[in-house]
DNA sequence: CTTGGATTCATTTTT
DNA sequence: TGAATCCAAG
């Protein structure tokens, strides 16, 4: 506590302005200390539906009423939605006030406090956010600039690289250490990826671009170097709470401590059990670091379940004493009922589709809505067979996680020219929209791109080039001729991003479908749904930002007749599935070299597989079903027999009830 | 130089 | 299964 600050406080501290809750009489013993929690670093150490939302949301609520004003609170969450739907669990204890807490992702705050302060060390407030397609696109450019070209013989692949260069700074080690560790194979290879390295950093700090780590290194650096800022910072958000503590990685808890460096109120919330995130650098041990960082921390243990019935959380606890590292945790149940999960076994893939869908419809028929059911994944395509079950049954859902339409190349291709537009300096976008053309390959592209670096109206520059290959009578002069009218078109436009979207689509469509001459109609629906949600936006860098930080994740295969959430089943993986719950639950694919994958195999991964499935189990509140096929399908070895995955082995019958099912003759 | 066909290859999770 | 890369024809 160097220097103090002078906050003004806003409000009556004394008088409760709001309606007066009972927080004695709504929440237990711990939950209650967590919430009446002032000043001063707290951990929060809480099970798997134990109310960590609820703690979060009484004790912002608490704040509020005692006067702190709503802008002071900073709540960092994993996904927007978590945080929105945080905010409107407050929004109906205290009104409408809450509406100006601060929050969102690490990734979205830095972005906003970066245009905001970024100017002090020299940082465009214009600048454009990579997402990880443009990294690797950038990556494979200058790759080949370099000269650094595919003729090289076990060069790692586009993704490779991106991968290395990431985790290498998620989890604060040096390239060459990280290729050394997990990449050994490549370790001859070490001087030029670091070389690819620095140079996709200079290139990014030259025009202006930042990747998704650079957000929370840059802000870092900010915050690091420049005390009048972070103080300002620190002033504006009093009190920060973070949730899902134990998916933080080294960065994150930097720059936490940093942000709180004036004031040390940070109420970080988390359950070491549920740690799934290490390969993004996150590190559970982070949460035992808590108190190191901050010494004087409050460590408040919360073990009460209030979601599932016991039987749900008898598995999980099961499960979890199967890890090697143990866990101090067992969680009991508040609700009284009762509950056996089953562990289904179906003879193949079809058949556990069949039987997902069918049981949820007549879950249906029970009264349980479709958005109280979701059904879970390892991984995201083990979804495609049942959601082609769900749309032949036409029952309606939404996937998250996995791949999103934004990333699909068409959408891309809209977009870049979008992003040209915004800043002409994006030498990936261009390469994209050229190629397009059709006589224009990677050369020619090069070539362009050369030439327009130098110009300062590029709509302009593109008619004279094209011009010069009209009199050479260049097959791509048209096309060319048609991509400046375009852009010298949208640019001008002072119109809102829909409106330049809609001018792109005329010009790119029939381009689209020359080239997806299988598939375009789809595609056509894709773009289309892309533009309803540029609706949404007054401004195009707003739209871009938003499609890096926070993409749609609607996903091509949807049955949207309605945008009404609530109608919806849910599909999901289980990583994004993290923080939600529902009533009743699937899990599918349960079956050894799925869940887990066959690559997982060093016993660090196997341990957060566990977690994994600790983690998907906990997701329900009344109803588990967990299924398997025994007849897997695998590219190498053909059809094999599948056995049921490893972390349900060896539980007792009367926690988790087996059952199998019979061919059903129709 | 561009483009299309042939061949190979590896195959999680996310901001 | 599909994407990335290689190769040869136009």
């Amino acid at each position: 506590m160097a220097d103090k600050v002078i906050i003004l406080r806003t409000g009556n501290s004394s008088a409760s302005a709001g309606t007066g809750i009972d927080y004695a009489a709504l929440l237990n013993p711990a939950q209650l200390e967590a919430v009446m929690h002032d000043e001063g670093p707290a951990l929060v150490i809480a099970g798997a539906g134990s109310g960590k939302t609820r703690i979060i949301v009484y004790r912002v609520a608490r704040l509020i009423e005692k006067g702190v004003p709503p802008q002071a609170i900073l709540m960092l969450t994993f996904t927007r939605r978590a945080a929105q739907e945080m905010l409107g669990r407050v929004e109906q204890l205290v009104g409408e006030r809450c509406r100006q807490v601060a929050g969102g992702t690490f990734h979205s705050f830095a972005n906003v406090m970066l245009r905001r302060y970024g100017q002090a060390i020299g940082l465009s407030p214009n600048f454009t956010i990579l997402d990880r397609g443009d990294m690797e696109d950038l990556i494979n450019l200058l790759r080949a600039q370099m000269g650094l070209a595919s003729s090289e013989h076990r060069f790692p692949k586009k993704s490779t690289l991106a991968e290395m260069i990431s985790i290498a700074r998620n989890k604060a080690r040096t390239l060459e250490e990280e290729i050394a560790l997990e990449y050994p194979h490549f370790i001859d290879q070490t001087e030029k990826i670091v070389r690819l390295a620095s140079a996709y950093a200079d290139y990014k700090r030259s025009r202006g671009l930042l990747d998704y780590d650079d957000l929370l290194y840059t802000l870092a650096e900010l915050l690091h170097n420049n005390a009048e800022i972070r103080r300002r910072i620190s002033a504006l958000h009093r009190y920060i709470m973070v949730d899902e503590y134990q998916d933080t990685n080294p960065i994150q808890a930097e720059l936490i401590s940093l942000l709180a460096d004036y004031h040390q109120n940070v109420m970080a919330v988390g359950d070491d059990g549920q740690s799934i995130y290490s390969f993004r650098g996150a590190d559970f041990r982070n949460i035992l670091e808590f108190p190191k960082r901050f010494p004087n921390a409050r460590i408040i243990k919360v073990e009460e379940n209030y979601r599932s019935l016991q039987g749900i959380l008898d598995l999980a606890n099961e499960i979890l004493a199967g890890a090697s590292r143990k866990y101090t945790k067992t969680l009991f149940a508040h609700r009284v009922g009762q509950f056996t999960p089953i562990l289904v076994r179906a003879q193949d893939e079809p058949m556990q589709s069949r039987f997902v869908a069918q049981r949820i419809l007549e879950l249906r028929e029970e009264g349980v809505e479709l958005g109280e059911i979701a059904v879970l994944f390892r991984s995201s395509f083990h979804s495609f067979d049942l959601e082609l079950e769900l749309q032949r049954r036409n029952i309606p859902f939404v996937k998250r996680g996995g791949f999103k339409f934004i990333e699909t190349a068409h959408i891309k291709d809209a977009l870049a020219h979008l992003r040209v537009v915004a800043n002409p300096a994006d030498m990936v976008s261009w390469m994209r929209v050229l190629k397009l053309i059709p006589g224009i390959g990677d050369r020619k592209a090069h070539a362009i791109v050369e030439t327009l670096s130098k110009a300062n109206d590029a709509p302009q520059e593109l008619k004279a080039l094209a011009e010069l290959m009209r009199s050479k009578s260049h097959k791509a002069a048209d096309g060319l001729a048609r991509l400046a009218a375009l852009l010298s078109e949208i640019r001008s436009d002072r119109a809102r991003p829909a409106d330049q979207l809609a001018v792109v689509l005329q010009y790119y469509v029939p381009l689209m479908r020359d080239e997806y001459p299988d598939d375009y109609p789809k595609r056509e629906r894709d773009l289309e749904h892309f533009h309803e949600i540029a609706q949404r936006y007054r401004s195009l860098e707003a739209l871009l930002t938003d499609v890096a930080l926070e993409p749609p994740s609607d996903s091509v295969g949807d049955v949207l007749a309605t945008d009404s959430d609530d109608e919806l089943l849910t599909l999901s993986t289980i990583h994004s599935a993290k923080g939600l719950e529902w009533k009743v639950v699937f899990i599918i694919w349960a079956a050894e070299g799925r869940f887990p994958p066959l690559q997982s195999i060093d016993p660090e991964q196997l341990e957060e597989e566990r977690r994994l499935m600790y983690v998907a189990v906990t997701r329900a509140r009344d109803e588990l079903y967990i299924v398997y096929p025994i007849r897997m399908f695998d590219r190498v070895l053909g059809y094999t027999l599948g056995q049921a995955s490893r972390f349900l082995e060896g539980i007792s019958p009367q926690t988790l009830m087996t059952a199998s099912l019979e061919e059903e003759s129709t």
